[in-house]
DNA sequence: GACGAATTCGACAATATTGTCAAGTCTTTT
DNA sequence: AAAAGACTTGACAATATTGTCGAATTCGTC
C-alpha cells in the first residue's frame, strides 16, 4: 500500500521499482511542462495526469497532494542548479572568478531551457505569497546558502561577514534572474550569454568592490 | 446595461457614477489583497466578491472577466510606479543620478507596501507563462520604455544606442526586483533602503561604466 | 410620483475539480 | 501455481466554480 521508495543504490532494482520510477517520472515530467506553461497555482490534477497519460489514481498514489509534487519538482530544479554552480566554481579561487562562474552557471543552466527558468521563477513568485506551496521554501534557502558558501569561500582574507554575504547572494541571484526574465519580455537578442557579457563583467566588478568595502554602517 | 465609465473630469459626478466608482474600487481593493495573498492564478471570483462584500453579479457587471480585473490592477500599479519614477528623476540630469533615482523610486514605492510588490512580482511571473492574463504585457512594456527614456535622456552625449538602453533597463528593473524578492526570503535586516545603499551605489557605477563602453560587439 | 436607466444582488443550471476506493493488472515469493 | 504484495486504474460522490439572468434597488428626470 505504501509507495515503495525507488531503489537509489543503483543495482538491485526490481521490476516493480523500475515501473514505480517510470510512472513517477512521467508524472513529474508532465507536471513540469504544465507548470511551465500555465503556472503552478490553479492547475488541475487532470491536466497533469492526462498529459502524463497516467490514471488519476496514480497521481495520488505517488504524491498524495499537489504540494508534494511541487516540492519534488522545485527540489530537483534546485538540485540541478546547485550542482551546476558547484561545478562551475570548482576550480575558481579568486572572488571575481567565482562570481563570474556563478552567473555563468545560471546562464548555462537556463540556456535553451526556458521551461526550467519558468519553474524557478514561478517558485520564487510563490514564495512572495502568504501561503506558498508547502516545502517550497527550504530548497530556495538551501540555494542561497550554497551561493553564500561559494562566495564566502573565495572571499578569503577579506573575511566578508555573514550579512554581507547574504546581500551579495541576494544581489547575484536577483540580478541574474531579474535580468533574464525581463530580457525575455523585451527581446534584446537571441544569444543571452554573449549579450550579457559586458554588463555582467561590470556587475561582478561592482560586487567585488562591495565585498571589499569596510563593514557597512548598518547600525543606523 | 453597459457600465458607465466613471467620470474623470472631476466635478460633474452624479450619484450613480460615484456609486459605480465605489463598488468598482471595493472590488479592486479586495482583489489586490487576495491576489497578493494567494497569487493571481487560481483565484475564485467568490473569494474576491466576498472580501469586497459585494454581490457576485457586480463583479461581472464591472469587469466581465478576471482578465479585465487583473489588467486594471496591473495597469494601476504600473501607473503609480511610473509616476514615482518620473517624480524622482524630475530634477536629475546626470546619468548616475538618474539611475540612482530610479532605484530609489522603486525602493520608496515598495517600502511598506509588500502587497504591491507581490502584485508587481506576480505580474512579472505571469509574463513568463505561455498564456498570461490578457493585457498584462503592455503595461510592463510601457514600464520598460519609461526606464529606457529616462535613462536615455540622461545619457546625453554618450548617445547610448537603443539596444544598450534595453539592457540597462532589464538590468536595473531585474536587479531591484530580484534583490527585493530574495531579501524578503532571507531577511537581512529591516531597513531595505539603508541596507541596499552601498551595494546600490556599486551597481549604479557598474551601469554607468557599461553605458560608457564602446558599442558592444554583438555582431557575433 | 412615475418612468426609465443604472446598478446591485444572489439563486440557478452547467461544468469542473477533488479525493477515495474497490477492482484490476503485473511482479515477487512461497 | 497460488498467495501476497506492488502498482495502476477510472468511476463515483462530494464539493467548488462558473457565467447568466430576472428581480430588486437606487437614482435622475420629467
Amino acid at each position: 500500500m505504501e509507495p515503495n521508495r525507488a531503489d537509489t543504490s543503483g543495482m538491485t532494482q526490481t521490476r516493480h521499482q523500475r515501473r514505480y520510477g517510470r510512472t513517477r517520472q512521467r508524472i513529474i515530467k508532465a507536471a513540469r511542462a504544465v507548470f511551465a506553461e500555465r503556472g503552478m497555482s490553479g492547475i488541475a490534477i487532470d491536466q497533469i495526469t492526462e498529459r502524463a497519460d497516467v490514471g488519476r489514481g496514480s497521481f495520488y498514489y505517488h504524491f498524495g497532494s499537489i504540494d508534494k509534487l511541487v516540492q519534488a519538482i522545485v527540489d530537483s530544479i534546485i538540485d540541478e542548479l546547485v550542482e551546476r554552480m558547484e561545478r562551475e566554481c570548482a576550480d575558481k579561487t579568486e572572488l571575481q572568478d567565482v562570481l563570474e562562474a556563478l552567473i555563468v552557471a545560471h546562464i548555462r543552466y537556463f540556456d535553451d531551457r526556458w521551461q526550467d527558468f519558468v519553474l524557478y521563477y514561478q517558485g520564487r513568485a510563490e514564495l512572495t505569497l502568504a501561503m506558498p506551496f508547502e516545502g517550497i521554501e527550504s530548497p530556495f534557502l538551501r540555494y542561497m546558502k550554497v551561493i553564500e558558501r561559494l562566495v564566502g569561500g573565495a572571499a578569503g582574507e577579506l573575511a566578508v561577514d555573514e550579512q554581507k554575504l547574504q546581500r551579495i547572494a541576494c544581489s547575484l541571484a536577483g540580478f541574474i534572474s531579474g535580468y533574464y526574465s525581463f530580457a525575455r519580455i523585451a527581446p534584446v537578442g537571441d544569444n543571452l550569454e554573449a549579450e550579457l557579457l559586458p554588463i555582467r563583467a561590470s556587475f561582478v566588478r561592482s560586487l567585488v568592490r562591495f565585498a571589499g568595502t569596510e563593514s557597512s554602517a548598518n547600525k543606523k
